[in-house]
DNA sequence: ATGAAAGCGCTAACAT
DNA sequence: ATGTTAGCGCTTTCAT
């Protein structure tokens, strides 16, 4: 069987691809979704035969390692996630010169950069979610946000104001993303706004959190309070006593997209089409934003 | 910078260990555990400065495709997880004759290879659960195993009948880790005894299902029925209504020590000495069973 | 001590 | 169509 070092010394190429998770906290394992967005990049992967290189990143330093690693030209192109705005990756990626494909839109501020990113969309599917609400004839709707140095938070947070146009600012409250840090928020919705009926929580984590408070408190869901969540976690939006209503997003076919655009852009791409929200067929690779889906259960 | 492929050409090392999870079915990914080891282990990897390579196999075809990437020679070892009792990958491996460290005890009964693994001391840690319930007066205790193709589950059923001889074969219910199939095998389990008054359930995802059908049948837990699961996963164990006793297991650490066994493996050893559990100091590495500890919260 | 050269195993360009 | 050869960028050995 040939040798691999040998080939690419040749032809300059690897086929493998790094995927860069910024790891600032403990959260991101407690949290299904780069799981799944893993498994969807794995699949696209292997179906074209490139290797994932998996680069997790703890803290700084662990920043100039990887933009080392990048710079170092050991991979055909990476795929990066959770940026937050202070992030000092993208800076180190566009230094190394790698292709990359961002999941989630970037928060910098900089328009100069075309860079190219999936996500969904976030700012669409919360107005659903906030629509629904009121069409329930909710009217004192609040909003557990999530993390507001990520693009997906904020997105959530501006279409939730799309709709509640004149929101009191004390039925807003920022949260993590995180069940505990749900509990928390719905805590301090409540002693804030006791009249609330609604709360549309920015994830599904963060709306079970949210869930266990309501019923600690004795308020029925969803007579009394009726709550949304954002994700579709199917473990957590399933078991959730109500089940869960919420926005649903494809996290695996995100993945996969990542892939396909990031393997497209090498010009391994081979003229493949079908799945929703293509990007242009030809030519070089744009960013792509899916639709979102409400899923209705029991809660709202 | 250099480049890496001429390096490898000339070193025949590549700095890069690859992480093989078997993921048959979705369950891998709904659950915490594998990454947690991912963590652990890229901490200790990176600590080297060697590369992860992930290679995740959803079924057979790919195995072979592992297979070919391992004897393709483009890493130096390999990290090898979940196996099941009828898993082609051990061969594979072997015929690629790349060092590797299994993470938990493998299955097959062919006592000839020497095999490197990691793994918790399943059994024990299973033994300390049946025990504490047994000191609480229970009598009536159930057990929900896991997927018995996997040595965990067997290890930990064996554990709760070296304290419970006489066990009622009714009282142990097949389980798959899984906190949906534990709502099922809870149910089977009151269906077929009433009276019992205490579940060790083989690990928390599973106990977590456990507590919801106990709630929604109107048994109290602990008074009437008190429930000890295995894992410690902080969102699940601490989330739980009541907060569930069980056994933790250090499932980070694990990840952390499949690393550095491989990584002196492959004479990249310095010498390094602390953590529990450690293996022998110099020489080839050898397998470690790491403790297990009981953790006391409110549901026994 | 520093510098020149051989060669790792492959691919691509060239010659037959 | 098939065979031959240069050279990818590094490390290591050997000579200065």
């Amino acid at each position: 069987m040939p040798n691999q070092a040998a080939r690419s010394l040749v032809t300059k190429r690897h086929d493998a691809v790094a995927v860069v998770i910024a790891e600032p906290e403990t959260r991101v394992f407690a949290d299904p979704f780069f799981a799944l967005q893993l498994r969807g990049i794995s699949k696209e992967l292997t179906a074209h035969d490139a290797q994932l290189v998996l680069l997790l990143t703890e803290g700084r330093d662990d920043h100039t390692r990887v933009g080392r690693y990048l710079a170092g030209g050991h991979v055909d192109g990476a795929l990066v996630f959770s940026l937050h705005l202070d992030d000092p990756l993208p800076g180190l990626i566009q230094r190394a010169g790698v292709p990359t494909v961002f999941g989630g839109r970037p928060g910098w501020s900089d328009g100069s950069r075309r860079v190219v990113y999936v996500d969904s969309d976030n700012r669409g599917g919360a107005r659903e979610a906030v629509r629904h609400l009121a069409g329930l004839g909710r009217r004192r709707i609040g909003h557990i946000t999530g993390p507001l140095d990520q693009t997906s938070a904020v997105d959530r947070l501006d279409g939730f104001r799309d709709v509640m146009v004149d929101a009191d600012p004390r039925l807003i409250v920022e949260s993590d993303f995180t069940p505990a840090d749900g509990e928390r928020a719905m805590r301090e919705l409540l002693d804030r706004c006791p009249d609330l009926d609604a709360v549309f929580a920015a994830n599904d984590l963060t709306a079970s959190g949210a869930l266990r408070v309501l019923r600690e408190r004795g308020l029925r869901v969803p007579e009394d309070v009726a709550v949304v969540g954002f994700d579709d976690m199917l473990p957590v939006a399933e078991q959730t006593d109500p089940p869960l209503t919420t926005v649903r997003q494809d996290i695996e076919e995100m993945g996969r997209l990542m892939a396909r655009l990031l393997l497209r852009g090498l010009d391994r791409g081979d003229g493949e089409t079908g799945g929703a929200g293509e990007a242009a067929v030809g030519g070089a690779p744009r960013s792509v934003v899916l639709p979102t889906t409400l899923i209705r259960r029991a809660s709202a």
